[in-house]
RNA sequence: UCCUGAGUAGCUCAAUGGCAGAGCAUCCGGCUGUUAACCGGAGGGUUGUAGGUUCGAGUCCUACCUCAGGAGCCA
């Protein structure tokens, strides 16, 4: 089924449900740029920002963007009054703009439709923008975050973004997914394995959530389907391209699931989400110079792979010095990637290297039941899932050797006094997903304003 | 925290130990179809900070600061 059909046909317009080539603009007459194809001949007021402008003796090519495109405006001086000709030669780039004129066809506009200038009112002027249309490192862009956001990239990196969140959302509640979003104030840690953010919380103190998981077992035995969708922090000195110090995680989590029933679900969902993508953001895909047809071929069902395989693969085919037991790292998660065309899974870890509440497997106590999924073209990691322990003495002992205290889980032990199920779940980082999606080389641009190790600011 | 590299004009970068430069941006002038427009001109510098070596340091040495890439950890 088309997820378009999923729609309510007042969200469907010609282009396509959600798109924001149409829709209504704020002011009470103006166009929104995305909209002029369909207003040929007419005469239009568009409200917007100059993006560039080129001069050409007694011409003056205004570039205007609204968020919902760019259109190029052509001012005449024989054809404008003297004062209007010269404020469209002096307004600068990125002042706000009101322009009116009539919309023209044109081979020779960049968007082969232009605007015939007749007026321009600057709404704000704008001196000495600090992002030329010219190179800039990413540290300077990175302290012009604010600004740099109105670039077409970066535009269309936080549009892909806008549409892969509403693709999880849209995903899971037709699937029948109760949204129970977790706290970001705990008490203690949920997984205790990594650095956590400390706060004051009137007087005691909190942490800042590093996972919904444990919250959502909880209400995973409440709603039997759930899942939160929320920001989360690592206090850790992570620098690396993968990594962000807040970042988005979606954590589904149903009862009575196995770790053969979530795998099923990470690829029903992933191939859900990359198509709701390349229907609505081909154009963004474009900007961002990506190929679309290796995210084409994302279809279920993924490869899977026995963590001993991936060892083996490691060791005899790509001769790597890998050592049984160990987490993969980004070396060891790229050269897996090589051979394969889609996402694929990697399960049965040792449990050793994942959290204590993940299950064993019942047929060798070394490993876990447990699943990463592996985005390819060398992106590694996106998705880490499993099978939680449900036997209520076993989870005692984990948080004994992991050596927790055990009266902070008290409220989640609960969950196994009263009517334990078998369960399971995963968490997919929305940041890395997009990475991958956006076929970019740092996950920074993946988000509008990164919180990295060493960058608080803006 | 560790390893590697980089800090020079608003931005991106040059400059053998010997006068501090270019492109873009800005300002002035030119051009009736520009496509990161182009052409001519102008202004713009405590070379990250503090020491040191040297007749002389942007360049060499030491420490520190900042940033980038990578490792570990993870999504």
């Amino acid at each position: 089924m088309s997820p378009a059909a999923c729609y309510p046909p007042s969200l469907q317009g010609a282009a396509g449900p959600f798109h924001s080539s149409g829709g209504r603009s704020m002011g009470d007459t103006a166009t929104r740029i995305g909209a002029l194809r369909g207003k040929i001949g007419e005469e239009v007021r568009i409200q917007g920002w100059l993006y560039n402008r080129r001069s050409s003796g007694k011409l003056e090519f205004l570039l205007v963007r609204d968020g919902s495109g760019t259109v190029q405006c052509v001012a005449v001086n024989a054809e404008l009054p003297e004062a209007v000709f010269a404020k469209c030669a002096a307004v600068t780039q990125e002042s706000s703009v009101r322009v009116t004129g009539i919309v023209r066809e044109d081979k020779r506009a960049p968007s082969g439709v232009e605007l015939s200038l007749r007026d321009l009112e600057v709404v704000g002027p704008s001196v000495d923008f600090p992002i030329t249309p010219k190179e800039h490192g990413p540290s300077f862009l990175l302290d012009q975050r604010h600004l740099w956001i109105r670039s077409p990239r970066q535009a269309a990196i936080l549009k892909v973004r806008h549409s892969l969140v509403q693709a999880c959302r849209d995903w899971l509640n037709r699937d029948g997914f109760i949204l129970a979003d977790a706290p970001i104030f705990t008490p203690s840690a949920c997984e205790g394995t990594t650095t956590l953010f400390e706060t004051q919380y009137f007087g005691e103190k909190a942490y800042l959530t590093q996972s919904g998981q444990l919250y959502n077992e909880a209400t995973a035995m409440a709603f039997g389907k759930t899942y939160c969708f929320g920001p989360t922090f690592r206090a850790e000195k992570s620098k690396t391209r993968r990594h962000l110090i807040e970042f988005w995680m979606v954590e589904p989590e149903i009862a009575f699931a196995t770790l053969e029933d979530v795998m099923a679900l990470i690829e029903r969902f992933v191939e859900g989400i990359v198509g709701r993508v390349l229907e609505e953001r081909r154009e963004e895909l474009k900007v961002l110079e990506r190929d679309p047809a290796p995210l084409e071929g994302v279809k279920a069902p993924f490869p899977r792979v026995s963590y001993d395989e991936a060892v083996r693969i490691l060791k005899e085919k790509k001769g790597l010095p890998f050592e049984w037991g160990s987490d993969f790292g980004a070396a060891d998660e790229t050269a897996l990637t090589e051979d394969y065309d889609r996402p694929f899974f990697v399960h049965g870890f040792p449990a050793a290297v994942k959290a204590f509440y993940m299950k064993r497997d019942p047929k060798d106590d070394r490993l876990s039941l447990s699943c990463d999924l592996l985005a390819p073209e060398g992106y590694g990691e996106i998705v880490g899932g499993g099978e939680r322990e449900d036997s209520l003495d076993r989870l005692v002992g984990r948080i004994r050797e992991h050596e927790l205290p055990l009266e902070a889980f008290e409220w989640y032990l609960d969950l196994r006094r009263y009517g334990s199920v078998p369960h399971s779940g995963f968490g997919m980082g929305i940041e890395r997903t997009l990475t991958w999606i956006c076929g970019i080389e740092h996950l920074r641009e993946t988000i509008p304003f990164p919180r990295m190790l060493n960058r608080l600011r803006p």
